[in-house]
DNA sequence: TAGCTACGCTTTACTAT
DNA sequence: TAGTAAAGCGTAG
């Protein structure tokens, strides 16, 4: 085997202990299939320079990649745990321990610090060939093997009940595995009992031989049942590859979430990738989000489906296997339709995090950051303690001029946040290292002319991505905006080791100065803001515009502001701007409502008319009842729909009373449920006890989400609802609230709207 | 297996009167 | 009983 014709993709990587020792074990694929290698401890060795400079004398830790070759003083190793395990066995005096993200690290080792020989199917490889194999940021995009991809859905009866059946699809095939002695029909195969169906599944995992694994909630549900049940019925769960064992681990912490090992296989859950790929969705049931982005849904969507389900099994197995198998291609149509895979092999590459992490901004930023510090010859400070760090001002938000306009332009800087740290070097060591001539920051806070990495790092970043939408590769362009749109947060959080509310403080404080000049210039240009929020102003233009001289100030706006801060950073502080302000959005209508039972206008709650691309009329909501999943899907109904009659000029007031009328009549009956998350435990709910925390304490087993009513003896969970619905409760604070911040502006109220027919209630 | 702060709103729980 | 602080949630950016 020609080891440099590899082309492949890290799948998975841990530690193993073995009788001779511990070994580190991974899996890739490959244009020539899935390879395993083994390292042994002894292979892997890796020294810390003494020549390395430390910004700040503390203890730190280094990527090796630009060392190699320079005389060391210390061992570096993958993670304390790991080499607490190893270093008795490692034949290196003089360990010293240096901390260090996990990810990174793995791969430097793997990448450049193996002394021993390495083998892949007990086939020598060379050293540079390794390279190439390991390192996914030496490989262009388009070389890396297709992924072979399959998405598995269990049926069962409840959480601690028998298992009905399995169902696995591919893009070109789909099978379900069911227990029952009907003879095997179509895609159908029916096993005597559990036991031989998971064995016949697993055999049939073995013959696919799928790299990703999806699944909805696969984690915490199919597999974490599977396991369970393996281990139950006393079979090995031959998940993984090369019959290596696979295993569910319960989270470590609190926020972790259950984990997924089965090596050699990457699993992926559709709603943990959907959030990494920052989808947002009130209800991220796979019904819900099927219809939303594929305009279907699952074959059985109604409340019941638990004892249908069970019935099916029993008397028309065909028909369970069907809807068992849809919902494996959901998955995978969801996974295809968002294009989930290629945006997190793009983060893979950009961030050095695994397939399936989540999160991991703080180890994406070391993974960007170290390896460039060490080339300028710094070493990065260690994570410390910081109990009582102070927390930097985030953005800036104007006071509001409330009211009903007509024409409101909005101006917005383009990843203001990015543009700032590229401009004025918000960087560490810029921090570290600000020279004689540095550029002013807050909080006593220098940043260096010339020595700056993020920057760089952010220049790069940004004309890879232009790329990346010039080719129309959305994937790369997301997970680019992702990666950039984190540094910020990751310099504010004492998670990580570059933070400072010097490197934080400065990047908002700025963003508050250049959101201020803006607003300063466009009124000297004889135009008035009437609201911006961290990186946006809104323009007021008023009446007698059409929308085509609209436009056409914000386009003039933008060109004007955007040569001004040119200049002014130019003559100010002798620095280039890449600060970029465009027109965004002009609304015909828009309305800044004051804040509840007081005249100050309000902020981050906005409404207004915009016409799309495609000519039709839309009205946004910003903060309002409308956009939020804890108001009633009535209220919010009637928000949308009055917004929408009093910005077209249409008439109201029949409106208003029809569905005052229509609430106290019960028509509204099924649209007055509240939901909610019980964001912890139901008992913990100590101080106070809100509304559905208390409809909770009436179930049984409450979940995460409470569906609730308000009646006439309080909240109870829709599940079991006793009493008559508070109409009144309702109407009061729901529909009254909904309606009367936009109807305060047409001088009335629903009150006053409805008081005489009121009289009837 | 550590991104951030700002804000509005409803309800509950407590306090002064 | 009116007024207010704090809890809790979901949202904007």
């Amino acid at each position: 085997m020609n080891a440099t014709n590899l082309e492949g993709f890290l799948l998975t990587r841990r530690w193993r202990q073995t009788r001779s020792g511990l070994e580190y074990v991974f899996w890739a694929t490959s244009s020539q299939g899935p390879v395993k290698t083994v390292i042994t401890d002894q292979e892997a060795v890796c020294f810390v320079p003494r020549t390395a400079k430390t910004t700040e004398g503390r203890r730190t830790s280094v990527d090796l990649a630009a060392m190699e070759g320079t005389p060391v003083d210390a061992l570096y190793f993958p993670s304390q745990a790991a080499l607490r395990g190893a270093r008795d066995r490692l034949r290196l005096q003089n360990i010293e321990v240096y901390e260090s993200d996990l990810s990174p690290a793995d791969r430097y080792l793997m990448e450049r610090f193996i002394t021993g020989p390495l083998t892949i199917h007990g086939e020598p490889i060379q050293k540079e060939g390794f390279l190439e194999f390991t390192n996914p940021r030496l490989q262009p995009s388009e070389c890396h093997p297709k992924f072979k991809v399959a998405s598995i859905d269990i049926e069962t009866e409840g959480f601690e009940g028998q298992l009905y059946s399995i169902a696995i699809a591919t893009p070109d095939s789909g099978q379900v595995f069911m227990v029952g002695t009907q003879p095997n029909s179509g895609i159908i195969t029916f096993h005597q009992n559990e036991k031989t169906l998971l064995q016949a599944f697993f055999n049939h995992i073995q013959e696919t031989d799928p790299d990703i694994l999806i699944g909805w909630n696969v984690v915490d549900f199919d597999l974490q049942f599977l396991a369970r049940r393996c281990q139950e019925l006393n079979i090995p769960f031959t998940l993984a590859r090369d019959r290596e064992p696979a295993r569910v681990l319960p989270p470590r912490t609190k926020r972790q979430t259950m984990l997924a090992q089965v090596p050699g296989r990457v699993v992926l859950d559709g709603i943990a990738t959907l959030k990494t790929a920052m989808f947002s969705f009130e209800n991220f049931g796979l019904e819900a989000v099927a219809q939303n982005l594929l305009g279907k849904g699952k074959l059985i969507s109604h409340d019941h489906r638990d004892e249908e389900i069970t019935r099916l099994f029993h008397e028309d197995p065909q028909k369970l296997a069907a809807y068992n198998l849809e919902d494996c291609r959901l998955v995978l149509e969801i996974f295809d339709h968002a294009d989930l895979i290629n945006l997190v092999i793009e983060r893979t590459r950009l961030t050095g995090l695994s397939l399936d992490r989540q999160g991991g901004s703080v180890a994406a930023f070391d993974f960007v950051y170290l390896p460039r510090l060490h080339r300028q010859g710094y070493v990065a400070p260690d994570l410390e303690e910081n109990p009582d760090a102070l927390s930097s001002p985030g953005g800036y938000v104007m006071d509001s001029q409330p009211g009903l306009y007509e024409n409101v332009l909005v101006l917005d800087f383009k990843s203001l946040y990015p543009s700032i740290i590229r401009t004025f070097h918000v960087d560490p060591l810029a921090l570290a290292q600000p020279g004689d001539n540095p550029i002013p920051g807050y909080q006593d806070a220098k940043f260096s002319r010339e020595k700056y990495i993020l920057p760089d790092i952010i220049k790069s970043l940004w004309k890879e991505r232009d790329k990346a939408n010039k080719q129309n590769n959305k994937s790369l362009s997301q997970a680019i905006k992702i990666l950039m749109n984190s540094f910020y947060g990751v310099l504010g959080t004492t998670g990580c080791r570059f933070f400072s509310p010097q490197l934080a403080g400065s990047i908002t404080r700025y963003g508050k100065r250049i959101i201020t000049k803006t607003r300063e210039f466009i009124e000297e240009q004889g135009y008035s803001v009437i609201y911006g929020d961290t990186d946006s102003v809104f323009v007021l233009l008023g009446e007698g515009h059409d929308e085509e001289s609209a436009r056409n100030v914000g386009r003039k706006l933008s060109v004007l502001l955007n040569k001004w801060w040119t200049g002014h950073l130019m003559e100010t502080l002798n620095i280039e701007s890449f600060l970029e302000i465009e027109f965004e959005t002009h609304y015909l209508r828009f309305l800044m409502p004051t804040i509840r039972g007081s005249e100050k206008g309000s902020k981050k709650r906005y409404a207004g008319l915009i016409r799309k691309s495609d000519g039709e009329l839309e009205v946004i909501f910003k903060g309002l009842e409308t956009v939020r999943s804890d108001w009633t899907p009535a209220a919010r109904e009637f928000q949308k729909n009055l917004y929408q009659k009093i910005f077209l000029n249409e008439p109201y007031e029949g409106y208003v009373k029809k569905t005052v009328q229509g609430l106290f009549d019960g028509k509204l009956d099924g649209r007055l449920v509240y939901r909610k998350q019980l964001r912890k435990p139901v008992g913990e709910y100590l101080k106070n006890v809100p509304p559905h925390a208390q409809a909770a304490r009436k179930l049984e087993k409450p979940g995460r989400w409470i569906s609730y009513l308000i009646t006439i003896n309080g909240p109870e969970p829709v599940e079991n609802q006793t009493s008559k619905l508070d109409y009144h409760h309702y109407l009061d604070r729901q529909l009254a609230p909904a309606a009367d911040s936009i109807l305060f502006f047409l001088g009335t109220s629903l009150k006053a709207i409805t008081d005489p027919q009121m009289q009837l209630f």
